[in-house]
RNA sequence: GCCCGGAUGGCGGAAUUGGUAGACGCGCCAGACUCAAAAUCUGGUUCCCGCAAGGGAGUGCAGGUUCGAUUCCUGUUCCGGGCACCA
């Protein structure tokens, strides 16, 4: 009987299917645990072999678990609202609604292909009103909440009005009621009585965690919207690449900065990779420094009082300040400059606004302007000129700096640039050349702070500036508060409506605020989205709906916790049930969404912990990032002569280059238009590209499907290729392969280059194709056994065929070509018991940490030596079914009912074999000499710890030790002795 | 520029706490079956010398620690990723 996977494993998915078989309840006895991947954007193009890797790793995971006796849940939706979907309605004149739907239905027939095991009844799609409901209820409870410096963490709106009414925003005991920095000042209880409702909202909205406020953010014009930080790259944005400008707007945003010290303590609780925890310490960038006041001298008026603030991390190396920088934009500027410096500061700024965002990252050039002001050094009184410029950014920290040119690099350029004169506090650690950011060094020229350790004094520094009612300590972080909404259709609508300024939250009772249909989604006027085209929705009850929607990372910043309970419509997700399930155990996905969405998702939780709706704060225990694969792009070379007649010609290189081939064709002008060759053979040392740019060559890529290996399929390129129908190919050989000529005895070799795999690059490798030549068990294992999970690497279709075989190879065991069924019922010998233990043993250990290359190869391990013994015992063959499953589900699906059982084989008892074999199998006995060795020697099965004894005490080795010359340690690799340590 | 990570055969990659480097697969070579091919199976395959037995070298490079280093330390080169005027 032959192994006909396509009949198999159509017929599995189908009765697992009818069965529920992966079907998970919210109770059971056992313990819980959920894997979860990140849910696809379910784009257009379709899943190519890379998207699934990290699904079939928590597959396999999941499966795993599971046959462990684990409650597991592993669901699956989609992530459907956003920008995509409806640039691609605005260009094809297809609804998003539409066009997400059918790319569901296409994603979920591949998917189904695979044969993963996903709770399908628990699917969700961000775009769904029942969804979406609970994304717009969750957003009013970030809207009716702020966060509370004292307990460190989300109130409810209505105490802060309380603690309003009583003290004002005064109160030391709550520091976190202060005024804000950029917004409301401080007032009493009496004040915030006297206010009006506009006014008061005006405050609580400055408080809130999800708010409304003016902004400079970043401006998309390409794509109409606003972009957050994360989603602009280099000043393009992410998606398209398109120039972002800043612009001022108001706009809703998450008070995600108020959580930047919890979501950085969180980091310590979860396991993330090093990378990733890195990434977002980055990203969050909290430093610790001081902020200094500094008063400026005014010449004409000695009482005027103006202050300079400054932000630094370095406040003991304030006796190097040698001048200030303030941002171009800093208010302070048309206050201080002076007459004579007017005019240049006035023509710096000017050109200071010329430059966009991406020209100042681009070229870094060092310019700035002198305001002609300057500021007091308080500790000894020198007059430190103020400069303006704009490497220093207005939006961090006060938007000034003090400048420190020995300890700082930028300062240094600066004062270089402009003959500033350096002051040195740090002697011969500075060189006069580079500053040094030291804190090693004992300070000179410092005042009070002489011969300090610069570490010990910033310390001495701030005790002084507080005692002088002057500075104090302060922690500024890089990251900003988010911009929460966009001007887009396919999103989230608000549950907000205007009246008179005032943002009024719907009750819950009205929600879902469904997003109206729509059919021309051209934007609204003055930058609003295209719902501000709808007139009759946006009237309502005498107000103004919020016409903006909410970002992508909206609906997935909660979606783990819907899949606990994904039908409910009283609650975003029963409190019971979020209690069973707890935490993501471990979560897949890749990279990119380190600073969006896993901050954003981990920052909602947070919330969701603080107002009680559930009981854990960190949303994932465990990440694993899954690498990317790439697609592995395929070339020939081609080379255009401008002749009259137009024939192309295909040219193996190497070939072209020793026999002078190339010299011969460019005579022949009667025959030749085009050459086009291929290889990336060397010749002579030199490189592949440098001989194509000095010949004139270009390359193209080749469609991956029509290459086998790196050998181009010659008639497949010319029907691919009409104007190459006509191309004479030249060989790996040098012989010629005409276009009448049928079977060319060389092969055309292709370049090959690891590029991203994308449609463009025509490096594409559908799964679906994949699924169908060799079959999803094949497909599943050949993806893990690329390589490590964590690592990007190339796709190559051609090893598959050494998985495929292995499949085949165990099918073998169970039945013959000619025989039929050909496993019988012998009990199996110490032989084949061990290598069955083995490969369990290494099974188990390899899945549990993640190294499914490793396992796969293990069970190759064995199927081969089951083979090379003629092993053919029922008992051997159906435990080694039971570890297989989780990685090929479908074959030992089949095999394991083959065997005779009834039930289906991820409920087989997995513990049960545990027990049977595994204990058997430990019997490898660690052996340790004077305590020191850990080598561990592999006997036989039936040995004691007796007998391992015996083995080394008749070692002759240690029989000389015995006589008196006692090496220290036994080194043992096996059963050899390989070092004596004497 | 700064911060992480990596470098092992022709290729993808093994080597779990320092202990026989190169598991497993691809590719390649040889053989079996076949009129032949494909498929399948068997054997070989780090490099160098040698018919062989055998010998020598070997985990980017240069050192160090150790009885012993792919693994630990120092320096260095290259590659990948992240951040990028954050004071």
């Amino acid at each position: 009987m032959e192994y006909n996977f396509r009949e198999i494993e159509k017929r599995w998915q189908k009765i697992w299917k009818k069965n529920n078989v992966y079907k998970v309840n919210n109770d059971s006895p056992k313990p819980k645990y959920y894997v979860l991947d990140m849910f696809p954007y379910p784009s257009g193009a379709g899943l190519h072999v890379g998207h699934p890797l990290g699904y079939i790793a928590s597959d396999i995971y999941t499966r795993f678990k599971r046959l462990k006796g684990f409650n597991v849940l592993h669901p699956m939706g989609y992530d459907a609202f956003g920008l995509p979907a409806e640039q691609y309605a605005i260009e094809h004149g297809i609804h998003p609604a539409v066009s997400t739907e059918q790319n569901i239905n296409n994603f979920r027939r591949q998917l189904d292909n695979i044969g993963f095991c996903f709770d399908w009844s628990r699917e969700i799609r961000t775009s769904d009103p029942k969804y979406y409901k609970w994304t717009q209820w969750i957003f009013l409870q970030l809207f009716d909440s702020w966060y509370n410096k004292k307990s460190q963490r989300a109130e409810r709106i209505s105490l802060l009005v309380k603690l309003f009414e009583k003290q004002g925003n005064l109160n030391t005991e709550y520091p976190g009621m202060g005024s804000r920095d950029n917004a409301v000042g401080d007032f009493s209880a009496e004040d915030w009585n006297s206010f009006d409702e506009p006014r008061r909202q005006e405050i609580l909205m400055d408080y809130r965690l999800a708010y409304c406020g003016y902004g400079e953010v970043n401006w998309c014009e390409a794509l109409g919207t606003v972009l957050a930080n994360d989603e602009v790259i280099n000043g393009l944005s992410e998606r398209g690449g398109y120039p972002v400008i800043k612009k001022k707007l108001r706009q809703w945003y998450l008070r995600i900065t108020d959580y930047a010290d919890r979501l950085l303590e969180g980091l310590k609780t979860v396991e993330y990779s090093d990378a990733m925890k890195e990434m977002q310490t980055n990203w969050i960038g909290k430093s610790y420094g001081a902020e200094i006041d500094f008063h400026m001298i005014i010449p004409d008026d000695e009482s005027d009082k103006t202050i300079l603030r400054v932000y630094t991390t370095r406040p003991d190396t304030i006796f190097g300040v040698d001048f200030m920088v303030i941002a171009p934009e800093h208010e302070l500027v048309e206050k201080i400059v002076t007459p004579e410096q007017k005019s240049a500061v006035d023509e710096y700024i000017d050109y200071v606004k010329s430059r966009s965002e991406r020209e100042r990252i681009a070229e870094k050039k060092i310019t700035g302007c002198f305001t002609g002001a300057y500021a007091e050094n308080p500790f000894n009184g020198r007059a430190i000129p103020v400069w303006i410029s704009e490497y220093v950014l207005a939006g961090y920290g006060t938007g000034a700096i003090m400048a420190v040119p020995c300890g700082d690099e930028r300062d240094h350029k600066f004062a270089k640039h402009f003959n500033i004169p350096i002051t040195n506090i740090i002697g011969d650690y500075y060189n006069g050349e580079e500053a040094n950011p030291t804190k090693d060094a004992l300070l000179l020229n410092s005042g009070f702070l002489n011969g300090m350790l610069m570490r010990d004094a910033i310390e001495v520094v701030i005790k002084k500036l507080v005692d002088l009612g002057i500075g104090k300590k302060k922690v500024n972080y890089k990251m900003r508060d988010a911009a929460f909404s966009r001007q887009r259709y396919w999103g989230e609508p608000f549950p907000i409506v205007w009246k008179d300024g005032i943002a009024f939250p719907l009750p819950e009772d009205q929600l879902p605020v469904i997003l109206p249909p729509m059919e021309d989604l051209k934007p609204g006027p003055d930058a609003e989205g295209p719902l501000a085209n709808l007139e009759d929705w946006k009237h309502y009850e005498g107000g103004t709906r919020e016409v903006n929607t909410m970002p992508g990372y909206a609906g997935s910043s909660w979606y783990f916790l819907r899949y606990m309970d994904p039908h409910n419509d009283k609650s975003f997700c029963d409190r019971k049930a979020s209690d069973y399930w707890g935490q993501v155990d471990l979560y897949i996905g890749g990279t990119e969404h380190a600073v969006g969405h896993l901050l954003y998702s981990r920052m909602w939780t947070k919330v969701l912990y603080d107002l009680g709706y559930i009981g854990h704060d960190e949303p994932y225990r465990k990440l694993v990032n899954q690498g990317m694969i790439q697609g592995s792009s395929r070339y020939v070379y081609r080379f255009d002569f401008h002749l009259q007649e137009h024939i192309p010609i295909v040219i193996d290189f190497p070939i072209l280059v020793s026999t002078n081939l190339f010299e011969k064709f460019k005579n022949d002008e009667d025959k030749l238009a085009q050459i086009v060759v291929s290889s990336m053979v060397q010749f002579e040392g030199l490189d592949i590209k440098e001989l194509f740019s000095s010949f004139g060559f270009s390359r193209l890529h080749v469609d991956v499907n029509i290459v086998n290996g790196v050998e181009l399929d010659l008639n497949a390129f010319r029907n691919w290729r009409p104007e190459y129908s006509n191309a004479y190919f030249i060989l790996a050989d040098g012989s010629v392969s005409s276009p009448g000529s049928s079977q060319p005895k060389a092969a055309y070799i292709c370049g090959v280059e690891v590029e991203k795999m994308s449609k463009r690059y025509y490096n594409v490798v559908n799964p679906d194709d994949i699924v169908f030549k060799f079959g999803a068990d094949t497909f599943r294992m050949y993806e893990m056994f690329l390589g490590p999970v964590e690592q990007s690497k190339p796709w190559e279709t051609k090893g598959i065929e050494g998985v495929h075989r292995f499949i085949k190879k165990l099918w073998r065991l169970f039945y013959d070509e000619v025989k039929g069924k050909c496993w019988n019922e012998e009990k199996p010998n110490e032989q084949e018991l061990k290598i069955l233990h083995r490969a369990i043993r290494k099974v188990e250990e390899d899945t549990e940490r993640f190294s499914f290359n490793t396992g796969v190869s293990a069970f190759m391990v064995c199927v081969n030596e089951l083979t090379e013994i003629k092993c053919h015992k029922r008992e051997i063959l159906e435990a080694l079914l039971i570890i297989l499953t989780p990685y090929a589900p479908h074959v030992c699906e089949e095999l394991w009912h083959a065997l005779g059982n009834t039930t289906t084989i991820l409920d087989a008892a997995f513990p049960k074999l545990e027990q049977k074999y595994l204990q058997e199998s430990s019997k490898v006995y660690p052996v340790s000499i004077n305590g020191k060795l850990r080598t561990q020697i592999d006997i036989s099965l039936d040995a004691t710890q007796n007998d391992v004894e015996q083995i080394i005490l008749q070692n002759e080795i240690v029989q000389k030790w015995l006589e008196g010359k006692s090496p220290k340690r036994l080194i043992f690799v096996k059963n050899k002795m390989i070092n004596v340590v004497v």
